[in-house]
DNA sequence: TTTCATGTTCAGCA
DNA sequence: GTGCTGAACATGAA
């Protein structure tokens, strides 16, 4: 589930139901998505309360009452789950239990992680996390990106230039800013950075507007077409794929231009 | 039965 | 240091 509209969405789930409630009890069922022993967990929950809940890029950091924060990662499946007895959903694997109600991490294949932070900004130094992609300036945007090499799909996934950015949202940015994912970024116009900039933001927001449904989303969007052969909501040619970054990469050749070499006559464009 | 999956990290190599 | 590839992690769904 969780890029950063995902964990956005989290959030905001997490704010209006888990804040201010004392822990009573922290079970850990599969110390794996732990980054921390579980008796510190333990230690540092135990009667204490969520008071906040921030967000940065993906990860997600709830505002301990006794001291410092708890880091929350997702992973590939995991999502926050609060439930009322008798409710339990189908693979939690650490539970705050609250006088009324228990919020869980729930998590198929346990690739989310759960720790502690004496503060945000060491988690995210320690991390090496770039900037949030909904926070970061869109000149500070084109400077991180005017420096990086390779292709500009990798460029966009990786955290340590932008944090937020996953698979799926940034093979829609660059369908929505017509580039090809492959496209060296050194190749890249500032024009065309500042688009891909207007573009993220807006996909970004409209996702979250919508509660990241993606049938909610415009048909227009090619998530839905994240199949082999699926026909481009833009041209009707046929959707193709590529490997980029080690993930599978969905786009329509013919809507999505390359850049070509410098003084190279024709091609992109 | 096989393949793929909205993520991160690490080893090995250029 | 930067970037790329492949593997590992662990499991459900198609």
């Amino acid at each position: 589930m969780p890029e950063l509209p995902e964990v956005e969405t989290f959030r905001r789930y997490i704010e209006a139901g888990a804040l201010c409630s004392p822990i009573r009890r922290t079970e850990v069922r599969n110390r794996i998505v732990l980054a921390i022993a579980p008796e510190e967990l333990e230690r540092r929950t135990q009667g204490a309360m969520f008071r906040s809940v921030r967000r940065h890029g993906k990860q997600l950091f709830l505002e301990l009452s006794s001291c410092g924060w708890l880091t929350w990662h997702f992973g590939m499946t995991g999502e926050p789950v609060l439930f009322m007895d008798g409710e339990e959903p189908r693979f939690p694997r650490v539970l705050f239990h609250f006088p009324d109600a228990t919020l869980a991490h729930d998590d198929p294949r346990m690739l989310g992680r759960i720790g502690w932070t004496a503060t945000i900004e060491e988690f995210v130094r320690r991390k090496r996390l770039g900037p949030d992609a909904l926070s970061i300036s869109r000149s500070d945007f084109v400077e991180r990106f005017a420096g990086a090499r390779g292709a500009v799909k990798p460029a966009l996934m990786d955290q340590h230039r932008m944090a937020g950015v996953g698979n799926i949202y940034a093979d829609e940015v660059l369908f929505q800013s017509r580039l090809d994912p492959r496209t060296e970024v050194g190749r890249l116009s500032r024009q065309d950075l500042e688009g891909m900039h207007r573009n993220m933001r807006r996909v970004l927001k409209l996702s979250i507007d919508r509660g990241t449904d993606f049938s909610r989303f415009p048909r227009s969007y090619l998530l839905h077409h994240r199949r082999r052969g699926a026909s481009c909501p833009g041209c009707g040619g046929t959707v193709e794929t590529v490997t980029l970054g080690g993930r599978t990469t969905y786009f329509c050749p013919a809507c999505q231009m390359g850049r070509a070499p410098r003084r190279a006559a024709g091609g992109g464009r």
